[in-house]
DNA sequence: TATGAATGAGACTTCATTCAT
DNA sequence: AATGAATGAAGTCTCATTCAT
């Protein structure tokens, strides 16, 4: 009625309506640390300070709700921003690359959307797939990106760019990543990531560095 | 009822009973295809045929039947030998050895061990934890172990060992165990995986083998 | 929130609002095709064109909106005239009034009010009672009258004229309300009914007719 | 392993275990009672007396319960045993019959199987569509074959005997049926529901017998 | 020992209703 | 007056576990 009324429009509903958001933070938090079939919607509508009957508001249900954080994971991941210009040294992106890759599968703080999202992929197959699809086999497709072109620069000698890109992505986790996610190691140390990808890097430069 | 029941006193409850063995054995597989959550007591009965009373004569609860399953599962792994003979080459060694470690990991026909544990780490640590040790850290230790002896024969360069052994397994597991455990692509073709061990392996002595 | 506001004082809550009529109109499609308790608030709000929070200004709770549905069904239903006009024929008469009770009760498109009202009589049974009281049995004694007229005019021979008129509206839904109200048959057609009809003014001119 | 063990085999899930009955009685009543909608599984188990996850147990959802109840009443409908002796008085048996058929619809004691059935038929069409085959098509079925053989033996002079087989069920009903299942009025007294089957039989004969 | 009927806690989800704007 | 976000009670159904036989 009066120009001035509707300050706040509250569109809520929206993709970044903030209890949309507020929902998102707390189920994703009891999601992580509690598996897809441990977190209950009671539980993760106390983590989120809402009612349960406001988690349906914004999400048809427990399978949306999981898969809109997902959503959001996958978006942050390609968010990050890997440095492959081909002006520095291979090495330095390398290390750089296979450092941020660690933080992210082996992000510390407990919850972990790889393993929480292992988890379902044999009863929710279409889950398991679309997440290795947006989120690790993109990274591996970046770096093999950048291979190809180090190798068409005559830097590498490399036979296949995408094999090459997995394996040094599975170097970096190397000691790390299954002891992290079997929860028998804690996340580990800055220190001790930098180390293993500086083994993985001059490993993987030993066997595919032209001479 | 009748005090000289009992006639044949088959002492029940050992840990190789029959029936034992036939819960385990039909329990392994609806926990392994449907997840920790996923799998329900009556689906166990019914898999191992017996009733669901029963399963709880030989179990406590549904966890030390999971449990149990796991401890039967490190049993076996612990079983397989690896040939370690030294005076074969080093070479052939390793991609013997990558290649019983993929078989382990990309167990095909859905249900792998390895995920079914994972899955439930967050809620049992203690599990995981177990899990780890019994079953993937001692393959590391007797690949370290055989590191170790290579370089002492003055075979290989290696630091360290352990990290060794863990970054040979996990560059046998490259492009292969990701997207079978995300259920993105079915278990991988004995031909490819021979394909990833050998280049696991020329990679591995690029890096590690004295000149 | 400013004290001038108002200024159309628009009566609303009258009867015959718009928005009310709007309201119930929504919502009699919603009941009648759904049921009592199968009909939503949102979902009577969306074929209304309404915020749900509307419904509450105009009805205090569904039970109000719903019988205040019947309400306007029985006002409905009260204005349709018959032509009992005692010089006419009392064949043609009959055959008019049972066409048009036939069209009240077998009324095509699915949604019946008098299985609606039934569905709840059980449960509410003053909602029930009034229904019956002030649509059908209203019928019935507007029957009876013309034929108490008919009887004292000489032309027919009855008794207890409530019961006749009942009898007659009886045998006009003979095979055909039934198998509609059990959706064992759709809505009969025109020519159908008329048959049954005419069946039915035979039968009952055949035992009170006056020789 | 003693011959006289399993005195009471107790055969349970069979069509007549006693658990089985004890659970469709308590849900008879709670289903006639409330409607389909409002009958709560709760409700329904206390009725019973047995335990919510008992029901689950003979039954797969409430629908299926639901139905079960139906299936019955349509086999005790089926076992009413109406005498078409063909060498009694049409008058005589069309009074029986009628009197049959209105206890079978206006069955005192609140809770009407008709009704419930009727309240749901628009949500479960096949439940309406099933329940009016199997109850009150084959009542008009066999008074229909018994009109025919009238017909053929010459005492009865019908144009459409399903047709007036329906006419005489709804003539029955004609007073009491209407107002009994909209609890407009209790269920009708003995005398009351001969006369008026009294009545409908004698305008079906002033109809249809032959002169 | 083995059974399977029975249980009851708890999961997901819906929906009538309220309330601040 | 009108909105629609938010609520919480209640409903259906599942399942690990117990117990009498």
């Amino acid at each position: 009625m009066v120009a001035f009324a509707k300050e706040h429009p509250q569109v809520v509903h929206e993709e970044d309506s903030s209890k949309r958001r507020q929902i998102l933070d707390g189920a994703r938090k009891v999601f992580m640390d509690l598996g897809f079939d441990g977190a209950s919607m009671g539980e993760i509508a106390r983590a989120a300070q809402v009612s349960k009957g406001t988690l349906y508001v914004y999400f048809a249900d427990k399978c949306a709700l999981f898969e809109a954080i997902l959503e959001q994971e996958a978006l942050q991941h390609g968010q990050v921003v890997f440095n492959f210009d081909p002006t520095r040294d291979a090495k330095t992106t390398l290390k750089e690359f296979g450092l941020a890759y660690l933080h992210l599968v082996c992000r510390p703080g407990g919850g972990s959307a790889i393993r929480t999202v292992m988890a379902i992929a044999e009863r929710m197959p279409d889950v398991g797939r679309r997440y290795y699809g947006r989120v690790l086999d993109k990274s591996i497709n970046r770096l093999s990106s950048y291979l190809k072109a180090r190798v068409a620069a005559g830097d590498l000698d490399i036979d296949d760019c995408d094999l090459a890109a997995s394996q040094f992505m599975e170097l970096c986790k190397a000691s790390l990543f299954l002891p992290f996610v079997f929860q028998a190691a804690p996340a580990p140390s800055e220190q001790r990531m930098t180390e293993v990808v500086d083994s993985a890097t001059r490993m993987f430069l030993a066997a595919y560095k032209t001479t």
